[in-house]
DNA sequence: GCGCGCCTGAACATCCGGTGAACTCGGCAC
DNA sequence: GTGCCGAGTTCACCGGATGTTCAGGCGCGC
């Protein structure tokens, strides 16, 4: 779609050895995305947080900080964010697996060719499409969300609401009137690869039912839809 | 809650390898899919067609017909239906990235445990999700149906359908004036391999009708088609 | 007028979402 | 290090919503 000069994306590379890094990343940029490197955990981490990546390409074996570690960081600091797809050594199967539990979108196995992972981090963009959701106030009357600032107002109150709420409300009050599957949303906001029970959403909509509806048994903003899931009505 | 549904899905597996082959569709089977093997490109092929799969498990190494051909060739038939997981030998990295390029929708390299591949056609299903038509909405006139939504208005007014009832319309609309019998509607909005009794699609029909219809024993919408089945007039 | 197929009503079986509560895990204060 | 706390997850239970079955009667097409 959009040339060279408007980016694809921004994307963060995360690998100890600045020869991979090197690489990956000018791949990258001729990809058309933009693309960062950091070295360690903790400077990818305060990259994440500064630069709001739409992917993270994170090595597992960085020194200082274990990477499922700093995966975990940058996934809670900002739960639903940026997608994130690993890097891992021949073998380590279970890292692996654990990392895709973890909400990892793909890993890539060394060694890869920079032309595999780009295709890898195209695909991962592609699904998610939307490179991130547009960041403007979201205004149903009583209701007022800020997805920048992370607040909810209701009737010019204050709703302080959980990572995990805000992001799930966020998402819903985004698509407004359509109607999602507890695995969409698991997919959405969670952003797990694998889940193993959705019934983590069913508690998750009572809670912010609980804090939003002014009659939580009989909803008003989030509607259930019998067989299927929930949908947002404005 | 992935309980012992019904079928989640129809699955063909290709290799050549009857062992692999055989492996594999056991483990999918467990997993609550309907498995066929396919051991060669031709019959894959052939397969394809008869079976129509929501999902290919691709061994890229075939015998006879080069994998990526076969991959073309099941895309071209049905335009883009079934997804596409490749298996391919590590270092075959180019073929991977060819079949990224070509549409696949994902791969997992060999070896690979049952296990990841379960998770994997999982994950791969879960994400197109939609298993059906676009989500476009269709205006009849005082009939508009929302498949996004999932809603039903009627003169402006809203008609309450149950899940099954919304899909049935859906479905139905989505063909308008094109006659169905009991067995496809089974197959295509209960997702049933194997039916005992079709009587349940006329007991929804019926209360499609007493829900949508002016008049519900002389149908406007939704026409008996004698002998045959239904038939959706707008 | 006949027979098959469709409609009807209601009973029956099943599923699903709401609920409360327990449990895990990290973060934080001490 | 220890222990508390909050967020997130998991689980079992329950009641109502939903889906299925069945027998009888009616209507359609021949």
């Amino acid at each position: 779609m959009a040339g060279p000069e408007h980016s694809r994306g921004s994307i963060l590379v995360v690998d100890d050895e600045p020869t991979i890094g090197d690489v990956v990343s000018r791949y990258l940029v001729r990809a058309g995305y933009r693309a960062r490197v950091a070295g360690d955990g903790p400077s990818a981490v305060q990259a994440a947080l500064d630069q709001r990546p739409d992917l993270v390409v994170l090595d597992l074996m960085l020194p200082g900080m274990d990477g499922l570690e700093v995966m975990r960081r940058i996934r809670s600091a900002h739960s639903g964010r940026p997608a994130i797809i690993l890097l891992t050594a021949r073998g380590e199967e279970s890292d692996r697996v654990i990392g895709l539990r973890l909400g990892a979108d793909d890993y890539v196995v060394k060694p890869f060719s920079p032309a595999e992972l780009v295709a890898r981090v195209d695909a991962v963009l592609r699904r998610l499409d939307t490179t991130g959701e547009p960041d403007d106030e979201l205004d149903f009357g009583a209701l007022r969300i800020d997805p920048a600032a992370r607040r909810v107002h209701l009737d010019d109150e204050e709703v302080v609401l959980t990572a995990r709420e805000f992001d799930l409300l966020a998402f819903l009050a985004q698509h407004p009137g359509q109607a999602f599957t507890r695995s969409q949303l698991m997919d959405h906001v969670w952003r797990y690869s694998f889940y193993s029970d959705t019934s983590t959403v069913t508690v998750h909509i009572r809670r912010l039912r609980f804090k939003l509806e002014p009659d939580p048994s009989q909803p008003r903003y989030i509607e259930t839809v019998w067989g299927v899931g929930y949908r947002f009505s404005p």
